[in-house]
RNA sequence: GCGCCCAUGGCUCAGCUGGAUAGAGCGCCAGACUACGAAUCUGGAUGUCGCAAGUUCGAAUCUUGCUGGGCGCACCA
């Protein structure tokens, strides 16, 4: 019998079992059991309650209007023809309204854990993306001020989605873009130049749209250091667009600096400024404007965006010739198309979801396809301490930074706290409770069950007992149902990865961890692994490796460490 | 006013894209270490899945209309 299984077990099984069916409808129909009817998709679904088989399928009631028969009778005659030569089924059963339940032999099953001890690391990584090159935007705050909680939220979703991208198959590269062409810029410039001005002793009042946070003070202070007051009488214009430039590169780095120890890496920053080089935004303005997607009512230029289902018309040169935030945005976005990316994936605050249609109406005109470019929201981070709302405010400099995050309940909780939720979904961060080292704090729940595998296998090490390989065991002493619960569990954890990138909802992994060293931890409880029984023990120590594999593997992915004590 | 998202036990959320008796965690109650790690486990109580129609063998899931909440609706980024 061969196991080759490239999309994991299920998706063998999914398969296997469909064209069982497929030949005995084509029986039934033959022998006259069945009218001649038009074979429908087969649907082989995994039932929620183990009582109802590994393996269900609902073609009975779906053939039912089309056959004009009772669902009961149909799936009769469709179990009685099922020609399971290759003998993979333990046996079926007919229940409820007409389903076809299938229990799978649990020889079969246990092949799983000789794949999981095989594959090793390997073992979940999928060439679904076919080597296609996505590129996934992320983080992209302007460099005026550090990093703060909101912006942590969306560098995780984006890291972990580009780990998972990696893992099924696509060419994935990571890019921040940041926004140095526009007044935000210029005001933080100014700001730098308000305090050198207050640290040098003039009186000053901020206005509002000036950033007050110490970080200012602290770069305007490093420049009478290294610079002296000169600039106190220099051309304002010259000082802020200088001021500008020394406060940027500080404030990026810095920026860098918490990202990396928050394990968030990028293969590119890509700067807006690139796009204005040779004209380059002007250039597309005018080439879209020749095809059309560009009008000019006199004082300004429009972008036709409504061709493509917006509600209104966007501006993209303003009445003063300055090009609009969009109109680089549309240029950056061809630029990336222009590098050979096939997907693109941006990642942004939700309160941006009423600039989607826009982006989309662009890159379509561009001649591109609206799939090709995926958004995805963050919500907003609701931090709290110890249940009471936390006060955030960018410009007046009270936020908590990721800085002091990491600091306080470090990367491992942090990471694992912001991905327990759907990135579309408002996410209550509590910082006393990330901090808790308990069983309200999930990210130790699953740290602990690797952590308690790899003690385990360690203990038995010392009793002479090295973890074996699975040819060296008997699988079919693993008879309790807490095992084969364990290893149907590691068998979904390929179709669990498909699922997820396919749908780009991360939070599916922390869910299934979470399930996972439950069963693990429930297991354990029930059952002693190291025991005076060699052979018991040794199939045992194989199965908990593979749980340890596929923990290490999942975490991995959301670039949690897998620690092996605690 | 228009558009997008959301509504599931006391709280925070899942629900594998239409399946069988709707699930976890927290909190509450009652139990389990002379034991491979108790950061764990076992059991119990709690639900008109916001309301109302519709679609079909079958709806928390799809359609429409209400109600209630979040967020957008710049020649800001």
């Amino acid at each position: 019998m061969s196991f080759f299984y490239k999309k994991g077990f299920t998706f063998f099984m999914k398969n296997k079992l469909a064209s069982l069916i497929a030949n005995s409808v084509a029986v039934c129909t033959k022998k006259g059991l069945l009218p001649d009817i038009r074979l429908p998709q087969i649907e082989i679904e995994v039932p929620a309650n183990p009582d109802h088989g590994d393996y269900a399928s609902n073609i009975a009631m779906v053939l039912a209007s089309q056959a004009r028969q009772n669902p009961r009778k149909i799936v009769q005659a469709i179990q009685e023809n099922l020609d399971d030569s290759e003998g993979i089924l333990e046996k079926t059963q007919i229940a409820g309204p007409g389903f076809l339940n299938f229990v799978v032999k649990d020889d079969l099953w246990r092949q799983v854990l000789r794949k999981v001890l095989d594959e090793k690391e390997k073992y979940g990584c999928l060439d679904i993306g076919g080597e296609k090159k996505v590129q996934v935007e992320f983080v992209s705050a302007n460099p005026t001020g550090p990093l703060h909680i909101g912006h942590a939220r969306g560098a995780v979703v984006g890291d972990v989605l580009s780990s998972l991208l990696t893992a099924t198959g696509y060419r994935v590269s990571k890019e921040y873009y940041i926004n140095d062409a526009g007044n935000q810029m210029n005001n933080l410039g100014k700001s730098v130049l308000y305090r050198y001005r207050e640290l040098l002793g003039e009186k000053i009042e901020f206005p509002d749209n000036c950033y007050q946070g110490d970080y200012i003070k602290e770069i305007a202070s490093d420049i009478i250091k290294r610079e002296g007051r000169h600039y106190l009488a220099q051309n304002e214009e010259e000082t802020v667009s200088y001021f500008n430039a020394v406060a940027g590169g500080v404030i990026l780095e810095d920026i860098k600096k918490d990202l990396k120890d928050f394990g968030v890496t990028f293969d590119f920053y890509f700067s807006e400024k690139e796009l204005y080089k040779d004209n380059g935004v002007s250039n597309l303005l005018d080439s879209l404007q020749k095809q059309g997607f560009i009008y000019s009512d006199g004082e300004t230029l429009w972008f036709k965006t409504t061709a493509y289902g917006d509600e209104k018309d966007r501006v993209v040169i303003r009445k003063n010739g300055d090009p609009t935030y969009f109109a680089a945005d549309i240029a950056y976005h061809q630029n990336k198309f222009a590098r050979g990316f096939d997907i693109l994936i941006d990642i942004w605050g939700a309160d941006h979801h009423g600039y989607m249609p826009r982006l989309w109406a662009a890159i379509q005109a561009l001649g591109h396809d609206k799939n090709d470019l995926k958004i995805i929201l963050v919500q907003l981070v609701n931090l709290l301490r110890a249940g009471e709302p936390v006060a955030m405010s960018t410009r007046a400099g009270e936020f908590v930074t990721l800085r002091e995050v990491l600091d306080e309940v470090g990367k491992d909780a942090a990471r694992y706290n912001f991905l327990m939720r759907r990135s579309d979904s408002h996410l209550d961060f509590d910082l006393e409770v990330a901090k808790k080292q308990s069983n309200e704090n999930p990210v130790f729940y699953v740290q602990y069950a690797h952590a308690r595998i790899c003690s385990i296998i360690r203990m038995a090490g010392e009793r002479g007992m090295i973890c074996p390989a699975f040819e060296n065991t008997d699988p079919s002493l693993l008879v309790e149902p807490e095992e084969r619960t364990l290893i149907k569990m590691l068998a979904r954890y390929p179709e669990m990865l498909e699922g997820t990138a396919r749908t780009l909802e991360i939070h599916r992994i922390t869910f299934y961890l979470n399930e996972l060293a439950g069963a693990f931890h429930s297991y354990y409880n029930r059952n002693k692994v190291v025991t005076d029984n060699a052979a018991l023990s040794a199939a045992r120590l194989v199965l908990i490796d593979a749980v340890r594999v596929v923990l290490g593997n999942a975490l991995k992915i959301l670039g949690v460490n897998a620690p092996e004590k605690m």
